[in-house]
DNA sequence: CCTTTGTTCTACTAATAATAGAACAGTCTT
DNA sequence: AAGACTGTTCTATTATTAGTAGAACAAAGG
């Protein structure tokens, strides 16, 4: 699995880390029960400190896409691909918003709209 | 214009209120060329601070929606309701990107997508 | 027994968010 | 000409977040 941080991006280090996980888990190559590496171990590889991995983990566990087993390690969650729940559908919507509100803004149609989520899927999914 | 501010919400302040105005253009209720409350009266009008609107300002000055006119006061961009430019789609693009990858997760189609954001786009124009 | 696991603790630095008040140089109205 | 108003700039302070650092802990597992 490549992950890529960037360092001088607004988006906070941890976020990414979390962000490219979840990408893992919607392109298919990270599966419910896939353990991920060791918080020491991910922070070795990444150049990053054990505590912003951990942050990370923390950040996806609070969604439900991972799950941290006491002592043993952590897990992609058994619900991690799941059928969105009233909850999730709330979390993106208020995550779209501010998007959709800039989009109209920008007099980009529903059509338009929906073929930059089609690119964006297949960028996803082919990695890149 | 009714413009809500919650205090305890994760996202900052000048950006909640920066994108209530996104909101306002989005909906038609502000047009290019109508002004904006001064940093002082907006400020007071909403319990905040001078220098927190000016942030607000200022960063929706940086997307070209609004225009700050030295001494003379701020006004939405002439430019402000426009055909997306390549760099505008870029920007969207990457707030959108995290956002599809959860919903791949969450196994939302591309009808469930659409649907989301027409949802939303109606609840932007009718005003929540 | 020893390594590995996530956790917890303290400590520190840097950046961001938010507030506060004062002063400045122009604009605009009266 | 006077006075109110504009965004700007300056210094200051407080609180929170992000990130790093190192040590210690308790339990799982070979």
């Amino acid at each position: 699995m490549f992950i890529e941080i960037e360092t001088n991006s607004a988006v906070p280090i941890y976020l990414q880390l979390a962000q490219s996980i979840i990408e893992g888990v919607a392109k298919g190559e990270l599966k419910p029960g896939d353990s991920l590496p060791s918080v020491r171990a991910f922070a070795a590889d990444l150049g990053m400190n054990m505590h912003t991995v951990n942050k990370a983990y923390h950040y996806l566990e609070e969604k439900e896409f991972i799950q941290i087993v006491q002592k043993k390690g952590v897990f992609i969650h058994e619900n991690g691909v799941r059928l969105a729940s009233p909850s999730d559908r709330d979390r993106l919507k208020k995550e779209l918003r501010p998007i959709v509100a800039e989009a109209l803004c920008l007099q980009l149609s529903n059509e338009d709209l929906e073929q930059l989520v089609r690119d964006l899927i297949l960028k996803i999914k082919e990695g890149e």
